[in-house]
DNA sequence: TAAAGCATGAAGTCTTGT
DNA sequence: ACAAGACTTCATGCTTTA
């Protein structure tokens, strides 16, 4: 970290125009028109999607909150004993007044702060204001850089600041494909928590125009291409994705982002609480497990299987040594164990998991996809696709005592009813179950479920979203009463990274169906949004 | 004809080493 | 700071089998 400072700098920065493009439309607007693939103009609910809020950003509620950024800022400002930090009562100050007082900390002086306080808006979070503190002075930062300008030392801690949040933004410009701010997955991947976790206090405030109702539950996978997730939130109103991963509700990974208008205070687990690691799952293996294998996760459920001739390979690979393998065989054994979820069940024996081992750790009943019609391959390729019940039904927990005598559901994609069974363990009554999805087994699947769990309320089946225009929703809300809630995760295919052939994202042929969701969402807005 | 079997990396992010 | 390596991923398409 040593050299010359002054010289790293001004031999570092360059001095391009983004930044004062973004000063000069700040605060940045969110895009007015919007557009399908098909290059079509997407009608918003009125003025959903033309005011653009100001961005919300979840915040947590601890004295030394916001991001890691900020911390490591507070760090470096105790260390330098240019700053001295008196601790000061703030409890009597206005809201107002203590980001100032924190800005002021961080090394900006009160008029710089009051300014960029005054053009954030009163809702704007430190990091929204500093991001325009550093733009405003990225404008003019030449100046601070003439040779014969003496900095004083706070303008020199500035500078090196500065030099550090373009460093950051520059990073974040080339994990971005376009402008726009970038959507980072949090670590831990807990979104705004997990059971067991609770020691932080979440709050957020949602832009005006996602407020219900309906209430509305979108998901996908997290490690989508490049942008993906910017979109899908510019298009549900902006709403901030909640990233979560399913290794804290069971014992398989499955890394989701998830955006909705729910409420997120009070959240409660389904109990059981299910095995949150392999032995527990799945007790049988744990005879034959050996200690090199640590794994105690599975990594996430998909679709398909690893072959016969795969754990036969490695059967042979290891039949080779007794007792203990060498580390290079190890390595070979565990990442093929890692990339096909194999699990032990003999001496060198491993195995990929059964269906029903599936079915239980993604929380479904037992025998939930089994027979009735389905083969054994398209029940994997279902489970895979699915939900998590846990974890969906931890985040749809908060509707319960919303809706004591029950919900009126619209489940688009929906799968062998992840939505459906969610609420359906957490004892919310299902009234009117309008259900879309297009495999006829699944179909088959739900409403063999239905039927078997004594549902008391009305089960709709649909087979495409494209049946659903503006007239059979608004004759559907009309003879339902409304929806309170739209469900649903659009296909993934041309999103998730196991797509060798046609990871096209967003605008690929399946993973397009997002924007039939948000139609969906938007004409169902729109139409009970007239009825008040 | 339906179902099962099987080979097929890239694109990210995160971690480690220099 | 930077490079290189480690790690993970709601799958598709072709071939074989029942």
């Amino acid at each position: 970290m040593g050299g010359n400072a002054s010289g790293e700098e001004s031999d570092n920065i360059d001095w391009d125009t983004e930044d004062e493009l973004e000063i000069q439309n700040f605060p940045l607007s969110s895009c007015s028109t919007l557009t399908n693939p098909g290059g079509e103009a997407i009608v918003c609910a009125g003025e959903a999607l033309e005011n653009s809020p100001p961005q919300q950003k979840p915040v947590i509620d601890s004295d030394h909150s916001s991001s890691d950024y900020y911390e490591n800022f507070l760090d470096e400002i105790s260390d330098s004993d240019s700053w001295s930090e008196d601790e000061e009562n703030t409890e009597s100050l206005s809201d107002k007044e203590k980001t100032l007082l924190s800005l002021a900390k961080m090394g900006y002086t009160v008029e710089e702060a009051s300014i960029a306080m005054d053009r954030c808006g009163p809702d704007a979070s430190i990091d929204e204001i500093t991001d325009f503190l550093c733009a405003a002075q990225m404008a003019k930062a030449a100046d601070y850089l003439l040779p014969d300008d003496e900095p004083k030392p706070k303008r020199k801690f500035f500078e090196r600041e500065l030099w550090k949040r373009k460093k950051q933004r520059r990073y974040e410009k080339r994990m971005m494909s376009e402008d726009s701010e970038t959507i980072r997955l949090p670590k831990p991947m807990i979104g705004f928590g997990v059971p067991m976790e609770s020691s932080q206090t979440f709050h957020r405030t949602l832009p005006e125009a996602a407020m219900g109702p309906p209430y509305f539950y979108y998901e996908n996978v997290a490690l989508a291409p490049k942008g993906v997730w910017d979109t899908i939130k510019r298009f549900l109103y902006d709403v901030e994705p909640e990233f979560v991963d399913s290794k804290y509700f069971c014992a398989a990974a499955r890394k989701r982002g998830y955006v909705h208008n729910l409420p997120i205070d009070n959240r409660f687990p389904l109990l059981p609480l299910p095995p949150l690691t392999i032995h527990e799952a799945l007790p049988l293996t744990r005879k034959w497990w050996p200690s090199w294998d640590t794994r105690t996760k599975l990594n996430c459920l998909q679709t398909c299987i690893g072959s016969a001739k795969l754990t036969d390979r490695i059967r042979k690979a290891l039949e080779d040594w007794d007792g203990e393998p060498p580390l290079r065989v190890q390595k070979y054994v565990l990442d093929e164990c890692r990339k096909w979820n194999l699990v032990w069940v003999g001496r060198n024996k491993l195995a990929p998991l059964e269906a029903d081992e599936v079915e239980m750790l993604l929380g479904f009943p037992r025998n939930h996809t089994r027979g009735g019609g389905i083969s054994r391959t398209d029940r994997y390729k279902s489970l895979g696709n699915s939900f998590q019940i846990d974890t969906v039904a931890y985040h749809l927990s908060v509707l319960k005592d919303l809706y004591p005598g029950g919900i009126n559901l619209l489940s688009l994609f929906s799968g062998i009813g992840g939505a459906e069974v969610s609420l359906h363990r957490l004892g919310i009554p299902l009234k009117t179950v309008v259900s879309v999805e297009i495999s006829e087994v699944n179909r088959n699947i739900v409403r063999g479920w239905w039927e078997q769990t004594n549902q008391k309320g009305n089960l709709i089946d649909f087979t495409d979203v494209q049946q659903l225009d503006g007239d059979r929703i608004e004759q559907l809300i009309h003879s339902v009463g409304g929806f309170d809630l739209v469900i649903g995760g659009s296909p993934c295919n041309n999103l998730a990274g196991s797509n060798r052939h046609h990871r096209d994202g967003l605008e690929g042929k399946e993973s397009a169906l997002f924007y039939d969701y948000f139609r969906i969402l938007d004409l169902v807005k729109c139409i009970m949004g007239r009825q008040q």
